[in-house]
DNA sequence: TGACATTGGTTAGATGTCTAACTATTATCG
DNA sequence: CGATAATAGTTAGACATCTAACCAATGTCA
């Protein structure tokens, strides 16, 4: 038995997150980075957002956001402007420099798909996604150590 | 079909990387994180190494791996010489503190595993592991670009 | 043997990321 | 209504990580 998955994973994700950085550079985008990629992902798909809900979006905190989205604008992809329903929230949307990026993330992200799917059958790839939703829920949902020999407690 | 392989590694790969270093912490490691874990992992294994092997085996370059073993050896886990063979090298060895923590190693790693493959039958784990060196390299060799439709050059 | 390339390692500077602390606004509830 | 809690966001400081530039030692080859 190997057991060495989570290795594998870890690899994957280095892997594929060097070759998005690559291929964002390729189309222009030198020194963004895949979680830039993920805010403009969300504002391609909704428009407009907070900054809260995109650090929920890319899975990073609020601090984290305020230097991504600050890059962003400095590069000109996003606009930033006050909410005028909520003088707390920050509204963040594409400039027509951002929106010309669409059809590249299109291209980058079905490109992605197709290299790390390659060579496999449907089959498989529906196996694999089962298997790695298990191997997620593993980690997420708090798991009580689960102890291998019955403890005997009279 | 859904496609998102990708994004559920590096979920994975997030969460695992979280519970490592929670381990870690509750093993009196406060604030080591997974690269320093790689290191002591190769001194655990071999007992000496050089700044250029540690690099590659934990995957970072030079520059961070100085940064890498510098803290730890502030913390007092490893200790750096020069090499009386090669006085380019730096020799890294484990201090007693260090060579101290390999049962709390072990435990995480096995409980790492244990944890990733819960409710995999070892048929599934063994198509698992088959199935993501088949996406590893998908990524690592360089693959051209095959393009879907047959072109036609006369 | 001596010039040049290669290799091992560090330093400098930039950046993404985090936690902790802070400000400002909005919501809650007695 | 007013005090307090909750929420949105930024700032400050730390650190892992990278690239680029550099130094020092070793290898190579005419």
């Amino acid at each position: 038995m190997q057991r060495n998955a989570i290795m594998l994973i870890s690899r994957i994700h280095e892997a594929a997150d060097k070759w998005i950085a690559a291929e964002l550079a390729a189309a222009g985008l030198k020194g963004v980075v895949p979680s830039h990629g993920d805010v403009l992902a969300l504002l391609f798909r909704q428009r407009e957002a907070t900054m809260h809900e995109l650090a929920e979006f890319a899975r990073r905190t609020k601090p984290t956001m305020t230097v991504l989205v600050g890059k962003l604008e400095r590069m000109g992809l996003v606009r930033r402007a006050p909410s005028p329903l909520d003088a707390r929230c920050q509204i963040v949307r594409l400039t027509p420099a951002g929106e010309k990026l669409r059809p590249a993330f299109d291209s980058i992200s079905r490109r992605l798909a197709a290299r790390a799917y390659a060579g496999l059958l449907p089959a498989a790839a529906r196996r694999l996604e089962t298997t790695l939703s298990g191997i997620l829920s593993n980690f997420t949902r708090p798991q009580t150590t689960k102890p291998k020999t019955k403890r005997t407690r009279p």
